[in-house]
DNA sequence: TCGACGATGACCT
DNA sequence: GGTCATCGTCGAA
C-alpha cells in the first residue's frame, strides 16, 4: 500500500516537522523516460526569512529565490559551487519561503540507470549520498526548478516505512549562518548506510 | 559591468 | 585530512 503525498502535505507550516516526516518516504523521478526512485534517508529544513542559512533570509526575493515563496509542493533546484545541482522541496503556503533539502536517498528502483548517470560500476553508499549525488543519480537538473513534486516527472509516495529511527543534528555547510548553524534541523535515518554523515 | 563566493564532491596523500 | 575544480547568482560600483 502506497500513495502519492498530496499538495496539502507540503503546505503544512512546520517545515522542521515536514523534513523529519519525509524520512522514509519514496522519492521517484521519470526523467528522459527513465524511472528511478529511492527512499529518502537524509533531509535538512530551511525556514524562510527567519532562518539565516536560508536563501530567502530576511525576505530576500530574487529571480533565484522567488520559487521558494510559491505554495508548497514544487521543486527548488539550484546550482552550487558551479558544479552540483541541489534539489529542494518548497513547503508552506504562498509567501512563506520554506524549503527542505534532500541530502541522501537509498536506491530502490532503476539502479542500473543511476549507475550509468553517476558513471559508476557498482552500487555503494556514494551513489546517492550527498545532495549533489542524489540529483545526478535521479536525473534532476536546474530545468526541473519550479516543477511540481506531485507531477509526471517527480513525485513522492508514502510507503509506510515511517517507523525508522531518525537522528536529529545540525545542518552542513552553512558556517556563514552564525547561531542558526547550530539548529538541529538536519535529519537522517540511522538504519541506513546511505547518508552523508560527517 | 565586475568580483567574490557558495546548502559539494572527487581525488590525492 | 587537505586541495581544488568551476560557474551562476548577488550586490556593490
Amino acid at each position: 500500500m502506497s500513495k502519492i503525498l498530496p499538495k496539502a502535505f507540503f503546505e503544512q507550516s512546520d517545515v522542521v516537522f515536514l523534513a523529519k516526516n519525509l524520512i522514509g518516504k519514496q522519492l521517484s523521478t521519470k526523467i528522459d523516460g527513465i524511472f528511478t526512485s529511492g527512499i529518502i534517508t537524509e533531509t535538512e529544513a530551511y525556514a524562510g526569512s527567519g532562518d539565516k542559512a536560508c536563501h530567502a533570509h530576511l525576505g530576500r526575493f530574487t529571480k533565484r529565490t522567488k520559487v521558494m515563496y510559491e505554495p508548497g509542493g514544487i521543486a527548488y533546484v539550484y546550482l552550487c559551487y558551479g558544479i552540483h545541482h541541489l534539489f529542494n522541496i518548497v513547503t508552506n503556503t504562498k509567501g512563506n519561503a520554506d524549503a527542505i533539502l534532500i541530502r541522501a536517498v537509498e536506491p530502490t528502483d532503476g539502479i542500473p540507470h543511476m549507475l550509468e548517470r553517476r558513471k559508476k560500476q557498482k552500487l555503494d553508499k556514494t551513489l546517492t549520498s550527498g545532495p549533489g549525488n542524489v540529483t545526478q543519480a535521479l536525473g534532476i537538473t536546474k530545468q526541473h526548478n519550479e516543477e511540481s513534486v506531485l507531477g509526471e516527472y517527480i513525485w513522492i509516495e508514502d510507503h509506510n516505512r515511517n517507523s525508522r529511527r531518525i537522528k536529529e543534528t545540525t545542518r552542513i555547510g552553512i558556517d556563514y549562518a552564525g547561531k542558526d548553524a547550530e539548529l538541529p534541523w538536519r535529519f537522517y535515518d540511522t538504519n541506513s548506510s546511505f547518508v552523508s554523515v560527517k
